[in-house]
RNA sequence: GUGGGCGUGGCCUAGUGGUUAAGGCGCCAGGUUGUGGCCCUGGAGAUCGAGGGUUCAAAUCCCUCCGCUCACCCCA
């Protein structure tokens, strides 16, 4: 038996109201804050994400789906969102729009990694790019939209956290000190951090570990050691976030598992969450479009797990309507009869009416019983009687009446009881 | 890549050494002529994750592998 691979899963038809009501909602959230559509492609060449993301970082180092095509380039499956956007930024001169240029996406996103709760070697990601403008206004937007999203889509308990992580100027002091602060006391910390220590010292703040939270607590700040710049657009950023009344908290440890990010960067979670429960995470990227080889260009966006959000919304019982049609089924006793049907049930169609033949070959009792199986809003039954007066009869299956009607009249029937 | 838990019809579960593996949900069909939902009856559907071993006898005990799951690393 086949079996979806490791770390993906079908979106199955009873699942798919929550993927259209998620989808609905970003949309108009974006349109309302004149962000419009980009896709991009499903792979990339290799080097767009080994070159922004980090060489050093486990997204590059192991979680890459990368392969050679039949021409000997090296593609990987889009491991994140960012890259692609700025690539094609480029590639299409877009710095000639008026700037910032902003853009939203809503794509699927491939890491090999192992899986567990919130976890997937696929999924779906929602993320938005403003590329263009340096303007901490910028931030504070994207911020809102984020923020904006979760609470329209219905989610409670959640928590904006942000932090700046500096920029070019003024991260390698911090990192120094970062790193003289814990130096002093290696021979303490966890098998883990001994490795973050060399390869990302950063991370050390984010150690799960129990034993090394008191040197987490003790740890220098990098917002301590911010540049002019860099200060100036950490306090003008929390300015414009209190002026729109945003809640936030500021959490020195919050670091980003990606490169390219400078200055802020922020992630929304939820009040009490697991260890994957992130929903959203982003930041500025002020140097990542040089990096590709453009102009210095700023740029800031975040990511957001759509499995995620929905695990949320079924965890918190939103109500998410289905939105899906009822159905109509035409049941037909003979030959004849279905032929009728076909006719009938494809004029149903053209009006916008869902409609299905019952199966063939069952009895009447058992076309009845798939439509009510199928919770069809009406069945029209078609027999020998039927198609000597050139008649149906509709059934209304909630309220259990039926009556005859001529086969000219069927469809505007229906078309007005389904409008109630 | 590392560590824990778990694998019984499509789904959920009983069975923890002894005849044809049990039940619920779902699916299909019947309960007299062309009528659903409730009820009743019946049917289909499982080489008990796979392979090997112990035993007179294995879903049940042991080993290996595979898969799922949770956690770590890391991330949405």
């Amino acid at each position: 038996m086949y079996k979806a691979p490791r770390g993906t899963s079908d979106q199955l038809p009873s699942e798919q109201k929550y993927w259209s009501y998620v989808q609905d909602v970003i949309e108009s959230v974006c349109m309302t804050y004149g962000f419009d559509r980009i896709n991009t492609p499903i792979f990339e060449s290799t080097a767009l994400f080994a070159r922004t993301v980090g060489d050093q970082t486990d997204v590059v180092q192991k979680e890459m789906y990368t392969f050679d095509d039949r021409g000997g380039e090296s593609l990987t499956l889009r491991p994140e969102g960012t890259a692609p956007v700025c690539r094609a930024y480029l590639e299409h001169g877009m710095h000639v729009l008026p700037q910032p240029v902003r853009v939203f996406y809503f794509c699927p996103i491939f890491r090999y990694e192992r899986p567990q709760a919130g976890r997937f070697r696929q999924h779906n990601q929602f993320g938005v790019e403003a590329i263009g403008d340096p303007d901490p206004l910028v931030d504070a937007e994207v911020i809102q939209l984020g923020w904006d999203m979760t609470t329209q889509l219905g989610l409670k308990k959640m928590n904006l956290v942000i932090n700046s992580i500096g920029d070019s100027e003024c991260r390698p002091a911090y990192l120094e000190a970062l790193k003289s602060y814990y130096a002093g006391r290696l021979d303490e910390l966890c098998k883990d951090c001994h490795s973050r220590f060399e390869r990302n010292p950063l991370r050390l703040l984010d150690c799960k570990e129990e034993s090394c939270a008191p040197f987490i607590a003790g740890a220098p700040e990098s917002v301590q050691y911010l540049c002019e710049n860099c200060k100036d657009h950490w306090d003008k950023l929390r300015r414009y976030l209190k002026s729109s009344g945003l809640e936030y908290v500021e959490d020195h440890r919050l670091v980003r598992g990606l490169d390219y990010y400078t200055r802020t960067v922020f992630e929304i979670k939820p009040q009490g969450g697991g260890s994957q429960s992130t929903v959203l995470g982003g930041g500025r990227y002020d140097g990542l479009i040089q990096q590709l080889g453009g102009p210095v260009t700023p740029g800031v966006g975040f990511g957001c797990g759509v499995e995620r959000l929905i695990a949320n919304l079924k965890e918190q019982t939103a109500l998410v309507k289905d939105h899906r049609m009822r159905k109509i089924v035409v049941a037909c006793l003979g030959d004849e009869a279905v032929e009728a049907g076909i006719l009938i049930a494809n004029e149903l169609r053209g009006s916008g009416i869902s409609s299905v033949m019952a199966p063939r070959s069952r009895s009447l009792k058992s076309q009845m019983r798939y439509a009510s199986n199928l919770n069809a809003r009406f069945t029209i039954i078609i027999g020998q009687d039927e198609i000597v007066n050139q008649t149906v009869l509709l059934r209304d299956m909630d309220e259990g009446s039926q009556k005859e009607t001529h086969v000219s009249e069927i469809t505007n029937m229906i078309s007005s009881m389904v409008a109630l």
